[in-house]
DNA sequence: CTCCAGTGCTACGATAATCGAAGCATAGTG
DNA sequence: CACTATGCTTCGATTATCGTAGCACTGGAG
């Protein structure tokens, strides 16, 4: 059962960006792209710098980010597909833009 | 004990973005923020746009998502803040991106 | 007033996801 | 051979989520 013949989790929609939410969603995703971002990272060294979250889920997860072509395995263990960068550079101004959010969130 | 106190799940890091990563990354919330894109949803509405997710869980979102300052109650029902909305304007490369991800794994 | 439908939300037992620690298997090095 | 590093698996414990039922309140109709 592939990636995208699969249910989306909690909808029945195959509309792209639920399966993208969906898949997001999963606890750790986000983190384990967002720790890609810069060199690879071989699995230990990914699970370290998620603050040690079970390698059942971080096995989990890369199978699932794999298939999905956003990782992929490198010489020096994990890193992010061209799609995976793509993705990620989305989030660029997500990512400043939750500096303000959590300065105002202070404020 | 409020969210930018809390520790984030998983990690010990502050970081802005590795709360809001934490926040989104928590079932049907990326869903939920989604799903108030347009005209404001009461609870029931909004329930059933997500697919009948849970109550419990939807009202656990929904604390979390205003504690946030990303939804608000409105007059007929729960909309998007200004922030809420600056937010999800971000994510509208992302489900374009979405499409031709999917286009791209079936082919 | 009573009745009823709609609404936000809670309670709670059942199920599924995640955790944490331990350890296995393999590859490379000395 | 011993030793280290690595990718990953196993499994019992904990936590998150689910699904159903239903409570409390409100507003309108009769």
């Amino acid at each position: 059962m592939t990636l995208i013949d699969r249910r989306v989790r909690g909808s029945r929609s195959g509309r792209p960006v639920m399966m993208l939410l969906d898949l997001l969603g999963r606890r750790w995703t986000l983190r384990v792209l967002w720790e890609l971002r810069g060199e690879p990272l071989n699995f230990r060294a990914l699970q370290a710098a998620c603050s040690g979250m079970s390698p059942s889920v971080l096995n989990q997860r890369l199978a699932e980010l794999r298939e999905a072509r956003l990782v992929e395995p490198a010489d020096a263990g994990y890193a992010l597909t061209v799609r995976g960068r793509e993705l990620l550079a989305l989030f660029e101004p997500v990512s400043r833009w939750a500096e303000t959010w959590a300065r105002d969130l202070r404020g």
